[in-house]
DNA sequence: AGCACGCCGACT
DNA sequence: GTCGGCGTGCTC
């Protein structure tokens, strides 16, 4: 007998291991690894990722698969072994990283009914209302449970759990005719006359022959309803197929098909080396260092053309907010319906489709956010990571793995090349180049000789000792006005949505705070309210303090709301786009609002982080960044680099074509290195500078972290249990790491939930993820029912 | 995670 | 005496 090994489909660490399940014989030839099954567990019935197969076993009371939900498996030998990996890096559970590897389609979903079993009895009709079953839900919701808890003890019903697959391909409805002409005249004359559909579609389809047709199409052409044809099926004139089809978010799209520019002797030379490697059939990883604008596209294009030559696969990788359709194109483009798109604004039926696509070898290429490194391919010839140093590159829920980390993984195993590419490399990539550890590659000049845009850097200091309290710098300010009569476009960036900031009390210093989190509440001006950004608290603006009942209340700090305001107060000729959170909800938004400014439907486009990235339009001349600061004086250590590389990319999206472009940085802190150094576009400098900040710090590269972060109610509980897990680690780890903590979190509450951490900076220490393991299990299984959370994050983006 | 089993307080 | 509160431990 063969016995199935299983992880099943429950996410605790008591579950996190194989479970054994005798094969049926009638399932046998289907039972392999990577295929998904439903099993019973313990009364329940539930989904499991078969891992292996084995002969033995010791377990005593062996229960058997119920069924296969798939007919091939979904995870395939190595994808099955990338996942346990990612398990062990992240310290999450197997079947957490299986599910974060495949479709959102493939979660199954459960449900529980209670069917009758008894004979007709007078309460159980009265109970199921004549009907054989109902589901649980419904009888919670009549209060039924009570008694039918009886009739279950009584053996008259039964509860029964349902494993439900919710990955379900999309059919259409095809029809033939399947009658002679001479049947179809009778049809018409015998046809009541009140049937005015059916006659008309008769008629349509004497006078329109076809061999197969979309009856929802046919439907529509003969303009009757699609009973019309369901009526003619069951009459047998048509003959109907159900068709498996994909959903296709880019079906009404056409893309224009592009052929390879000639490259640059820079390009020729950072791209030899990946043909080197795509050649030599060899693993190795670039860091392909390109100022902005410096054609690291096109290297892209031609290194995965050349691996489509050798009959290979190739996945690109893409920030979420960069997947435009701008970049979408520029793979279409080339590649045509070579290339799948993956991200995570397609529905879930519409993502299915594309990664069964990648599935069925009916694509050659992959243009996704993170979660497309997982991408079904088994012949992957390269794996692109763009503008590498994006932090959502790194899953913020469980399993926490960094794309590049699983894409230099998958790189090793299929022995090719994984490509990174950024203009403000993340310091610890440029580090390992620098090491050799990966090969780097240099862009250093934007194409066709265009200069990088000028960059003024504005005190804002200066500009208010000069009288002007405007949140525009005079220079700003005219440059402005300057384009809006040239007919040019000006994009104005600023990391903060909402009106206000905060408001404040000018009598008591009162400052409005989320009831929920330690934070204050930023004002939003449209819905005249105050907003949490952290759990989406909202209350109303109160007219007088709270404290005090003074009403000398006012508004801090900038939002794009508020830039907006001010914009249509001093510029009032001016059309203007603000693209922030706010306004990109609603799904196509982001596109829409996008097209409406290349169109020029606007002079200004103003918004946060989500413009800061790949627009590429012509007509923008004139790039201004409203407060540098922001993001500079948060409580992270990586402040200066994310500063330096945002206000490097925003900068970079002036005059990219004909025009030149030029850049105005306003801040409070003019000689800041990274402000400085991003002014003059001096990554080099920066590294170097930068680099002695982590050294006196202890942190990355230098060091690892490791972050434990406990979350409880109560604040002396969090704070005693992450005492307890410091001095745990304390003990276990060598004089060579550093313990930090424990501290509050640097937002001390999050919905009602106060939050303790500590942190550990360590270089190596092979006894460190055993004991991080100990103190999982140990306080999530024990306490969480006592209300606890805690979390390990390694490698954290941010210390929040 | 769910669910059953089991051991203590407040009711018909 | 029993119903039901939720603490404990198991699920092949």
């Amino acid at each position: 007998m063969t016995i199935a090994q299983v992880i099943v489909d429950v996410p605790s660490a008591g579950t996190d291991k194989v479970f054994d399940y005798a094969i049926p014989d009638k399932w046998a030839n289907i039972i392999r690894p990577g295929l998904r099954v439903a099993v019973p567990f313990g009364p329940r019935a539930i989904q499991g990722f078969v891992v292996g197969l084995k002969s033995r076993t010791d377990i005593k009371n062996l229960k058997s698969i119920r069924r296969p939900l798939d007919l091939t498996p979904v995870l395939n030998e190595e994808l099955l072994q990338l996942g346990q990996w990612i398990a062990e890096e992240t310290l999450s559970y197997k079947i957490s990283a299986f599910h974060a590897m495949l479709p959102a389609a493939m979660k199954a979903k459960y449900d529980k009914i209670i069917r009758r079993t008894g004979e007709a009895q007078l309460l159980l009709d009265e109970l199921f209302e004549g009907k054989q079953e109902i589901t649980w839900k419904e009888a919670e919701k009549r209060n039924l449970l009570p008694a039918l808890h009886k009739e279950i003890e009584n053996g008259n019903a039964e509860v029964i759990y349902r494993v439900k697959n919710r990955a379900r391909k999309k059919l259409i409805r095809t029809v033939q005719v399947n009658a002679e002409q001479e049947k179809l005249e009778d049809l018409l004359e015998t046809l009541p006359s009140h049937a005015v559909n059916q006659k008309r579609l008769v008629q349509y389809i004497m006078q329109h022959p076809f061999e197969t047709m979309d009856a929802s199409q046919l439907a529509k052409s003969a303009s009757v309803p699609q009973e019309t044809i369901k009526a003619l099926i069951k009459k047998g004139i048509f003959k109907e197929h159900m068709l498996e089809t994909y959903r296709d978010p880019y079906e009404h799209r056409s893309f224009e098909r592009t052929a390879p520019l000639p490259l640059t002797a820079d390009q020729q030379t950072a791209i030899e080396p990946i043909m080197q490697s795509i050649s030599h059939h060899r693993h190795e990883t670039f860091l392909l260092h390109g100022v902005t604008g410096s054609g690291k596209t096109e290297i892209y294009l031609q290194a995965i053309q050349e691996v489509l030559k050798k009959g290979r696969e190739a996945v690109v990788l893409v920030p979420e907010i960069a997947l435009t359709p701008q970049m979408v194109e520029r793979f279409k483009g080339r590649f045509g319906s070579d290339v799948a798109v993956l991200h995570s604004r397609l529905s879930i039926g519409e993502q299915y489709d594309e990664w069964r696509k990648i599935q069925r070898k009916e694509v050659k290429v992959v243009v996704g956010a993170r979660s497309a490194v997982f991408a079904p391919f088994e012949n992957l010839g390269i794996i692109i990571i763009d503008e590498e140093h994006e932090t959502s590159y790194k899953q913020e829920e469980a399993p926490r793995y960094h794309a590049r980390n699983v894409a230099i993984k998958r790189g090793e195993y299929h022995h090719c090349p994984v490509i990174l590419g950024s203009a403000t490399p993340s310091l610890e990539s440029f580090a390992r180049a620098q090491k050799s550890v990966y090969h780097l590659l240099s862009l250093p000049k934007r194409m066709n000789n265009r200069g990088l845009p000028s960059v003024s850097i504005i005190d804002m200091r200066e500009e208010m000792r000069n009288g002007n309290r405007s949140m525009f710098s005079i220079e700003l300010f005219e440059k402005m006005k300057d384009r809006i009569e040239k007919g040019e476009q000006a994009v104005l960036f600023l990391n903060r949505r909402g009106h206000s900031t905060f408001i404040m009390c000018r009598d008591c210093g009162y400052v409005m705070q989320c009831p929920h989190c330690d934070i204050s509440m930023t004002y939003h001006r449209s819905s005249n309210e105050m907003k949490c950004h952290y759990c989406g608290f909202q209350s109303g603006v109160p007219a007088v303090c709270p404290e005090c009942d003074s009403s000398h209340i006012r508004y801090f700090g900038m939002g794009t709301q508020k830039v907006e305001e001010e914009l249509a107060k001093l510029l009032p000729e001016a059309r203007v786009i603000r693209m922030d959170v706010d306004t990109t909800t609603r799904k196509g938004s982001h596109e829409r609002l996008l097209d409406q400014f290349q169109s020029g439907k606007a002079d200004i486009l103003l918004g946060t982080q989500m413009i800061a990235k790949g627009l590429d339009f012509p007509n923008i001349t004139l790039v201004g960044v409203l407060s540098a600061d922001t993001m500079l004086h948060l409580p992270d250590f990586r402040a200066a680099e994310k500063t330096f590389q945002l206000l490097t990319q925003v900068s970079g999206r002036a005059g990219r074509h004909e025009l030149s472009g030029e850049v105005v940085v306003q801040t409070y802190t003019p000689g800041h290195y990274s402000i400085q150094l991003a002014a003059a576009q001096d990554y080099g400098r920066f590294y170097v500078q930068e680099m002695s900040m982590r050294k006196v710090g202890s942190y990355p590269p230098f060091y690892y972290l490791a972050l434990i972060t406990v979350t409880h109610e109560d604040l002396m509980k969090a704070v005693s249990v992450t005492e307890k897990i410091s001095a745990f680690l304390q003990s276990n780890i060598s004089d060579q790491a550093i313990l930090l903590g424990p501290v509050a979190s640097s937002i001390p509450k999050i919905n009602d939930r106060y939050r303790y951490q500590c942190l550990i900076k360590y270089k190596r220490e092979p006894n460190l993820f055993p004991a991080l393991r100990k103190v999982l299990e140990h306080y999530n299984t024990q306490s969480s029912r006592e209300g606890f959370s805690v979390t390990i994050d390694i490698e954290p983006n941010n210390m929040m």
